[in-house]
RNA sequence: GGUUACGUAGCUCAAUAAGGAUAGAGCAACUGCCUUCUAAGCAGUUGGUUGCAGGUUCGAAUCCUGCCGUGACCA
C-alpha cells in the first residue's frame, strides 16, 4: 500500500464535525516540491459542506488524521491545501519492506487469458520504422499484461496472399528467376521488395507506354500485360495451381527468414503466427451465413454488404461481385477462429490509427453476428511515423528501413562510445553487443517514450539523441548503480531506523512506492509512455542523489548501508522496468 | 462535405482518463563542476498569452461551445 492510499483508508473512520468524511471526491496527491509535506489532501470541496474557513476545517482534519496515524509527523494548511509531513521512520521502514521481486503482481492461480496481435506485417516487403513502433508497443505491452496476472500469446497475423505478393512474384520470375537471396547475399525480405520495386518500374513504363497511344489510365492498367500476368497469378493462386503454389511459398519463405532476422535483432517475439491465407476462408463462410440471417444483404450484383443505418457510419463492402474477400471478411474469420481455439479474455489489437474507422465496424459487425466476446476486443491505436515532409512513401524511396535503421544506431553508438574514451578492456565481440544494446535501445526508447496516440516526426537528418532523456541516460544510471554495488560486496547488513532522511533520499523513495500503481496504469491505458517516463523520472532523481551525496564514502555506517540498500532498490526498478518495455540494460559502459 | 485524433518553449516531449498550488524535462545556446563512488553525469542562465474567442468553477493546459490549423479515415 502506497503512503496516498494509506492516508485514504483511514479517512474513512474520520468524523468532522460529527459528520463523517467518507473520502467524498477528496483528491489527494504528493506534495509539490514547493512545500513542505509529502501527502497534500485538497480540501477545498469540505468548505460547501461544512462552511468554515478552509483553515479551521484544515487544522481539524490534520488533527484528526495526527492522532490516527502515528507516522505524521506535522502538518500545514494552506488555502485549501492540507499537507501533511510523514516522519523519516515511515519512509525507512517502507524501504526496509520492499523486496527485490515484489512486482509479481496478481500470482493468481486463474490467470486470464490475453491474445495481443502486433508486427502483422505483408510479405512483399522489409519492415520499417512504422513496423518497429508497432512491435515495440505490442512487445512491452505483453509484458506488462504477463506481469500483471495474464496469460498472454503474443501473435502477429501475416498477411501472405493477395496481389502485392503477386506482384513480386511475377517480377522474379521474369527477371531473376535464377536469383537467391543466398546467391544474390541479400537478406530474403530485401530481396523479394527488391522485386517489388522492380514490378512497380515495369508496370510504370508500360503504362506510360500506353498512355502516350491514347488510353486512359484505367484502360492502360487493363491492357497492361504485366498487370495481366498479375490478375492471372493471384487467380491460379486462388484455384491451388502448384506451380504458382510453389513460387509464392518460396518467396514467402524468404521473407519470413529475412523478418525473422529483424525480429530477433529487435528482440521481438512471438508464441504463434497466422496467415490470412489460411483464415479468408472461414470469413467468407461466415459472411454467408450472415447473409441469411439477415445481417447482410445482397446487392443486384453480387457483392455482398452491410448497412449500419446510421448517419455516421456508411454502408460497407463484404465480398465483391466476384466472390473474393476483402480485409473485413478475413478479420471476422481470424476474430472467429481466435476465439474458436483459445477460451480469450482480452483481445488487443496493435495496429495503426488509420485502422480506427476498420476496427470500430468489425466490432459492431462481430456483435451483430451474435458473438458474445465483441466487448473483450480492444484496438490498441497508435499513431503514424511520418518525416518532416510527410508520410514515408516507398514509390519516392523515403521509406526508413528498420535493419537501415539498427545499423546506424549500432554505429553512432560505436563513434560516441570511442569519442568518449570508454573502450578499454572489452574484447571485440563484447564491444559490438555493447554498441548493439545501447544503439537498440536509444532507439526504442526514442519511440517509446512518445504518447502512442500522437504521431512522431523522424527526421533522418538529425541523430537519435544518446544523452538527457534517453535509453542511455537509463542504462548509464543502471551501470552506475552496479558499479557502486561492487564496490560495496562485502557489506550486506541491514540498517536501523533511527537515521534521518535528506531530500534526495526522501524523493527517491516515494518514488519507488508509485512504481506498482505505474503498471497498472500502463496496462489500463494501453500506454507504455507511463512507465518510460516513470523510469526517465527515477534515474534523475537517483543522479542528483548520486552527484550530491556519498555512498560508499559516507562515514556513519549506518547510513551507508541504508544508501547502498536504496541505490540497489532503485537498480532494481530501473532494470525491470525496462525489461518491460523490451530494452535491455548493461552492467558496465 | 462527414467522422475522429491532435495543437504546450526555436526543436522533441511531460502534465489531460479522474480540473488543484508559481505549466515540468530533454535537445540546441551560454556559464560553472572530474587528485572521493562511471562527466553518456550534476548545478546554473536564457527561452511559455498552453492555436484563438467565450463559458462552467473557489480554481482550467485539462471540462463545455464556437472558430482556426494539421493529420487520418469515410464519401
Amino acid at each position: 500500500m502506497n503512503s496516498i492510499k494509506c492516508i485514504k483508508s483511514v479517512l474513512k473512520d474520520i468524523k468532522l464535525y460529527s459528520i463523517s468524511i467518507d473520502t467524498f471526491e477528496l483528491e489527494i496527491q504528493y506534495t509539490i516540491k514547493k512545500y513542505k509535506g509529502d501527502v497534500t489532501l485538497i480540501i477545498f470541496p469540505l468548505l460547501k459542506i461544512f462552511k468554515k474557513p478552509l483553515k479551521e476545517i484544515g487544522q481539524e482534519l490534520g488533527n484528526n488524521i495526527k492522532k490516527k496515524l502515528s507516522f505524521i509527523k506535522s502538518f500545514n494548511v494552506i488555502n485549501g491545501f492540507l499537507n501533511l509531513e510523514f516522519k523519516d521512520e515511515y519512509y525507512l521502514e517502507l524501504l526496509l519492506k520492499m523486496k527485490q521481486g515484489l512486482f509479481k503482481i496478481n500470482k493468481k492461480k486463474h490467470r486470464p487469458l490475453l491474445m495481443i496481435e502486433y508486427s502483422s506485417p505483408n510479405t512483399n516487403k522489409p519492415l520499417h520504422l512504422g513496423h518497429i513502433r508497432n512491435c515495440i508497443l505490442g512487445q512491452s505491452m505483453s509484458n506488462i499484461f504477463d506481469t500483471i496476472g495474464y496469460k498472454v500469446i503474443r501473435t502477429q497475423l501475416i498477411n501472405d496472399r493477395g496481389i502485392h505478393i503477386c506482384k513480386s512474384m511475377v517480377a522474379w520470375q521474369k527477371l531473376g528467376q535464377s536469383k537467391t537471396p543466398q546467391n544474390t547475399n541479400i537478406k530474403g525480405d530485401h530481396f523479394v521488395g527488391k522485386y517489388y520495386v522492380e514490378f512497380e518500374n515495369l508496370k510504370r513504363k508500360e503504362i506510360e507506354r500506353l498512355l502516350s497511344l491514347g488510353y486512359n489510365y484505367s484502360e492502360a492498367e487493363k491492357k497492361s500485360t504485366i498487370m495481366q500476368s498479375v490478375r492471372e497469378t493471384l487467380r491460379k493462386w486462388e484455384n491451388g495451381d502448384n506451380y504458382t503454389i510453389e513460387i509464392w511459398n518460396k518467396l514467402n519463405k524468404w521473407v519470413y527468414e529475412g523478418f525473422e532476422e529483424t525480429y530477433r535483432r529487435l528482440g521481438i517475439t512471438f508464441d504463434e503466427v497466422q496467415y490470412e491465407s489460411n483464415t479468408y476462408i472461414l470469413g467468407k463462410k461466415i459472411v454467408k451465413e450472415g447473409i441469411q440471417k439477415g445481417i447482410f444483404y445482397k446487392k443486384y450484383d453480387g457483392s455482398v454488404w452491410i448497412d449500419f443505418k446510421n448517419q455516421t457510419l456508411n454502408r460497407k463492402l463484404l465480398l465483391r461481385s466476384d466472390g473474393t474477400s476483402v480485409y473485413l471478411t478475413q478479420d471476422i474469420g481470424t476474430a472467429v477462429e481466435r476465439f474458436r481455439k483459445y477460451p480469450i479474455d482480452k483481445l488487443i489489437y496493435t495496429v495503426g490509427e488509420e485502422q480506427n474507422y476498420h476496427f470500430k465496424i468489425l466490432f459492431i459487425i462481430l456483435n451483430r453476428l451474435g458473438y458474445p466476446w465483441y466487448k473483450k476486443l480492444f484496438h490498441l491505436s497508435y499513431g503514424m511515423v511520418n518525416l518532416p515532409d510527410g508520410k514515408m512513401k516507398s514509390r519516392e524511396g523515403t521509406v526508413v528501413d528498420a535493419d537501415d535503421l539498427m545499423s546506424k544506431m549500432h554505429n553512432t553508438a560505436m563513434s560516441i562510445t570511442q569519442k568518449l574514451g570508454k573502450l578499454k578492456k572489452c574484447s571485440k565481440q563484447e564491444q559490438y553487443q555493447l554498441f548493439e544494446k545501447i544503439g537498440i535501445a536509444a532507439l526504442k526508447y526514442y519511440i517509446l517514450k512518445v504518447n502512442p496516440k500522437k504521431s512522431i516526426i523522424f527526421d533522418p537528418m538529425e541523430s537519435i539523441d544518446f544523452k538527457g532523456c534517453t535509453g542511455t541516460y537509463i542504462q548509464y544510471t543502471y551501470a552506475r548503480i552496479c558499479s557502486l554495488k561492487i564496490k560495496s560486496m562485502q557489506i550486506k547488513k541491514k540498517y536501523d531506523i533511527s537515521i534521518s532522511l535528506n531530500m534526495y533520499e526522501r524523493t527517491i523513495i516515494k518514488m519507488l512506492e508509485q512504481y506498482i500503481s505505474i503498471i497498472k496504469s500502463v496496462a489500463n491505458n494501453l500506454d507504455p509512455s507511463i512507465l518510460a517516463n516513470y523510469i526517465y523520472n527515477l534515474a534523475k532523481k537517483f543522479n542528483d542523489f548520486y552527484q550530491n551525496i556519498n555512498v560508499i564514502y559516507e562515514i556513519n555506517e549506518n547510513k551507508k548501508y541504508f544508501r547502498i540498500k536504496l541505490s540497489s532498490m532503485v537498480g532494481y526498478i530501473l532494470k525491470n522496468g525496462m525489461e518491460l518495455l523490451g530494452i535491455s540494460m548493461l552492467e558496465r559502459m
